[in-house]
DNA sequence: GATCCTCGAGTTCG
DNA sequence: CTCGAGGATC
């Protein structure tokens, strides 16, 4: 049985009703764990996340709290990990570096104040004992020991007593100081400073892309790739790796250096390492468990990983009362956030039939819990994504929710195969109208191209309605698919035919609810002439260009005598855009649905509000914007229309042509990039006074 | 012909 | 948000 397949095993055993079977249970769960525990720390190929790995050791914990007889040796609840590799010189630490206990909740962090409290015997109505906070970045410990100021020796983890020499690739990292700086605060003769190697994200995207570039596989995740980046032999290698490293503590001093955990920090950062900014220290528990919630949303907005805060009894003097258990301090925990990123199953792949007939395969995944969320189905994107990545049906797949929400197959974990994995390749035939799928030479996407194919109508329907198009409260991806399915609807001017009483026959409609959507498909036909244009689905004519196009042609019927040199003679239309617009209204068909559109009432026109803008009394004429984040009133669409009212662009991302970003609560990477090229910021209130507030 | 900027298209779960 | 590709620009 594979090692995977064991595990699954454990992990579904239910809990014991008799002694033997906890033995039993503990007895596996340590083999288990033994071997996952190699394979994280020598072979760096986890085949678990470290979410699916923390429950197992937790679970085996509480097995042995209730059981201490059957307490094995080599449980691996006594250690962290396994020996190091033998390719690097080993290193014994001075001290153990412990791991840390973890809270997964707020609850669970309170318990352990508690817990502190009592220890410390605390008085039950006074606050405290205080407590630091810092992010608990997601890297690798390392070890860095200085000798009269200078580095002298730089260590990983290991299994916490001996870890490996990577003196010469900790070196290669600009944020580790060489040489100590003194001038502040005086530096111990010997001195081990501990903390955290991470790649930061911009740099670990650059670094993948430069793989991807090279045919060489990318790393699954920042954190894989500063270990394996802190892995090579050869440090050339590594100081071509932007790594970076924040200093969190120190290891045993002869004498201190600061009264408690905030204090020292301070000391070396005077010292010349790079401190974690996000760090503060609190009286009490709950401000600690605010500042954790506050981060668990935030997380994002970082440019390095965080799993979650370490919090810390801030007074070294209690922590040295507070003492160890086994391999963990008293006085500090982690509090863990839910993880992002998990490892499952991949059932099969579908593919989806888009508006334009692309067709994107997506993961069936056996359902997992992802920041809180069960996640069962991820884009794949494309069949080159697929490929370039090696992953097959049946593989054990990374999961990760990028960005705020959207799950992404980033990897498979090849080492888990099992031999019964297939490869998967493109279908030859849509799954919707089973006519033959096309893929141009060069391109990446597969399209159907049937221009009758029920999948593609369905999606087409429901663009048509969307918010940016027609805007048609209520109608969305089921009443579409509803609708065309019941033969109700055969092209886009039917929806204009559309009675409450048909309404009536489909599921999920009562009189009320079906009046409100006529209604609402009434109101519908007075949209600007650039919405029609955008909701007919016409290729490469997204939001902007029909804005464009309605600045240069004034109706449908302007349009649709336009030709090629015609559309190219506007800004921003080139040829593939022209070509696409003048075989829409080539096509018989197309021609009848804008007239029919035209017999129904929906305008066909550009309106008032739409007619380029004239003068040059403009205040933003000429001036390219970028807004980010939320905005005290003003919705994102709503400042864009504001910026392009008044003769400006909104562009949707930095470069050097942007004049200013609006910026707004929790912006994005965008604030990066503008601080980064120099760009002007204004914040709503500066943006309605450059532009008059009228 | 290469490079940079923008736009279009598709995307998950509650 | 991410990816790919169209368009403009040098």
């Amino acid at each position: 049985m594979t090692l995977l397949e064991r595990t699954r095993i454990v992990q579904n055993t239910p809990e014991p009703d008799s002694l033997a079977a906890a033995r039993s249970i503990m007895d596996a769960l340590v083999a288990v764990l033994t071997e996952h525990a190699e394979r994280y720390y020598q072979d760096d190929a986890p085949l678990i996340s470290d979410a699916e790995y923390d429950v197992l050791v937790r679970r085996l914990q509480a097995l042995e709290n209730a059981h201490p007889e059957f307490l094995r040796p080599d449980s691996p609840t006594h250690r962290v990990g396994s020996a190091p590799l033998d390719s690097f010189e080993k290193v014994q630490h001075a001290e153990a570096m412990l791991s840390l206990g973890n809270a997964f909740d707020a609850d669970e962090l309170r318990a352990w104040h508690d817990r502190c409290r009592r220890r410390l015997e605390w008085d039950a109505e006074a606050e405290g004992p205080a407590v630091s906070t810092e992010l608990k970045i997601d890297g690798l410990a390392v070890a860095l020991t200085y000798e009269n100021g200078v580095l002298v020796r730089a260590a990983t983890r290991g299994d916490g007593r001996v870890g490996e020499n990577i003196t010469a690739n900790i070196r290669t990292i600009r944020s580790v100081p060489l040489r100590l700086d003194s001038s502040r605060h005086p530096v111990p003769d010997r001195v081990e400073v501990r903390g955290e190697v991470y790649f930061p994200k911009s740099a670990f995207e650059a670094l993948n892309d430069r793989l991807r570039a090279q045919e060489l596989k990318p790393f699954a995740n920042p954190r894989n790739a500063a270990a394996g980046s802190l892995r090579q032999l050869d440090s050339t290698i590594t100081a071509g790796r932007d790594l970076a490293f924040f200093a969190y503590s120190l290891g045993p001093v002869s004498e201190p250096v600061a009264a408690g955990q905030r204090a020292m920090l301070d000391v070396l950062d005077g010292w010349g390492f790079s401190i974690n900014p996000e760090v503060a220290r609190f009286e009490g528990i709950e401000e600690a468990v605010t500042f954790c919630s506050n981060w668990t949303g935030k997380r994002d907005a970082l440019d390095y990983e965080i799993d979650g805060v370490v919090v810390k009894i801030d007074d070294f003097r209690l922590q040295r009362q507070l003492g160890n258990v086994s391999n963990a301090p008293r006085w500090a925990v982690a509090f863990k956030f839910p993880a992002r990123e998990s490892t499952t199953r991949l059932l099969g792949i579908l593919v989806n039939v888009g508006r334009t007939g692309m067709i994107t395969p997506e993961a069936e995944l056996e359902p997992v819990q992802i920041g809180g969320v069960t996640v069962s189905q991820a884009t794949l994107h494309n069949a080159d994504y697929i490929r370039d990545r090696d992953i097959r049906i049946g593989d054990t797949v990374v999961v990760k929710r990028a960005g705020d929400v959207i799950p992404a197959v980033v990897a498979s974990v090849p080492e888990a195969r099992t031999g019964s994995e297939v490869a998967w390749e493109m279908p030859g035939t849509c799954p919707a109208c089973q006519q033959p799928l096309e893929r141009i030479e060069g391109e990446v996407d597969s399209f159907c191209v049937n221009g009758a194919c029920p999948a593609q109508f369905i999606r087409l329907v429901e663009h048509f309605a969307s918010r940016d198009a027609m805007d048609i409260e209520g109608f969305g991806t089921k009443l579409a698919a509803q609708l065309v399915e019941a033969g109700r609807i055969a092209d886009l001017p039917d929806i204009y035919g559309l009675t409450p009483d048909d309404l009536l026959e489909l599921d999920g409609f009562a009189r009320k609810k079906a009046e409100k959507l006529v209604a609402g498909i009434d109101a519908s036909r007075s949209r600007p002439l650039a919405r029609l244009l955008f909701g007919l689905g016409i290729r490469h004519v997204g939001r902007t260009t029909a804005e464009v196009l309605v600045q240069q042609f004034d109706s449908m019927a302007a349009l649709g005598k336009a030709d090629a040199d015609a559309l190219t003679a506007v800004d921003g239309i080139g040829e593939v855009i022209a070509r696409s617009l003048v075989d829409w209204f080539a096509l018989e068909t197309n021609r009848k649905i804008v007239a029919r559109l035209a017999d129904l009432g929906v305008n066909v026109a550009r309106l008032p509000e739409e007619a380029p803008a004239a003068g040059d009394d403009l205040p933003f004429a000429g001036k390219t914007f970028v807004v980010t984040g939320t905005l005290p009133t003003l919705g994102r669409t709503e400042a864009q229309d504001y910026i392009k009212q008044r003769g400006g662009k909104a562009a949707s991302s930095v470069s050097a042509r942007t004049d200013y970003l609006v910026m707004g609560e929790n912006p994005g990477s965008k604030a990066d990039k503008a601080a980064e090229l120099g760009i002007p910021v204004l914040d709503e209130a500066g943006l309605l006074e450059l532009g008059g507030r009228s």
